[in-house]
DNA sequence: GTTGACTCCGTACTTGAGTACGGTGTTTAG
DNA sequence: CTAAACACCGTACTCAAGTACGGAGTCAAC
């Protein structure tokens, strides 16, 4: 058998996913996270579940992702229209295109910055600026 | 001889790179555009480099980069102290390999999905939460 | 030469994403 | 058995990034 998945209450939860206890609340007002049932002394508990899906969160919202966005995101997988859930999916993958080609201009303008300071030349114009006016 | 550059009242400039009038001026309250100096009856006028900037500011933007890292980002061209302007350059640039790393997880776990779709795969692990649990 | 659109400036409101607070009930370690 | 630490819940506060508003002055077209 597989080790028990360990159950969490919503501090070890915070804890484990490096948030805070209210993050975890607000996330679960705004139904962003799942609140599941209190058993016994009025007590909620958690398992690996919900810190995959924190931890997502998260990761997401660094990749600049709202927790809208990343609401839709996270259900495209629930999503029971197929054709719904392909379309949606399409339109994130081009999105996401263009987000780490501009991405990837910046950082090599930043990397040309990096040279240019390197070789002392100090009359440039901004390659930041150039790289973010494409 | 270059086309003389186009004057902007703060109105047209708005227009121009498609943000509110109240935007430029906060822009310019928090000192990440420059405010330049009042002729005549005490209207401002601007030129193709402030709209270059505020375009720009509104690309990093959208990269998910704050207005706070988009002045020390745009400012790095400035900095005098060339070692610091490296170090900062730098640290940026591996902040941002590892975004687009991410961001192309992400972008192949929704690919995946969408293939998922298109073969009536349904009962797959959420290939998001996967990418977004590395 | 006045009217409508626009500028300036200060202050106030809004929205997204949390954080903090306070009262009450629960669990657990000593 | 009791004190400290924690959970629950509702409400309120904060911070970033705008947006809106209102009064006073300016410009441009008719």
């Amino acid at each position: 058998m597989a080790a028990p998945s360990p159950s969490y209450t919503i501090g070890t939860l915070a804890r484990a996913a490096q948030v805070n206890v209210e993050t975890i609340r607000y996330y679960q007002r705004r139904g962003l996270l799942p609140q599941p049932e209190a058993v016994g002394g009025g007590y909620r508990t958690y398992s690996e579940t919900e810190l995959a899906r924190l931890r997502a969160i998260k990761r997401a919202q660094h990749l600049g992702f709202s927790l809208e966005e990343i609401e839709t995101l996270l259900s495209l997988n629930e999503e029971t229209d197929r054709v719904k859930a392909r379309t949606l999916a399409q339109d994130k993958v081009s999105l996401i295109d263009a987000r780490i080609a501009q991405l990837q201009e910046m950082r090599n303008a930043l990397a040309e910055l990096v040279d240019c300071c390197r070789h002392g030349d100090t009359a440039a114009p901004c390659p930041i600026l150039r790289a973010l006016s494409a």
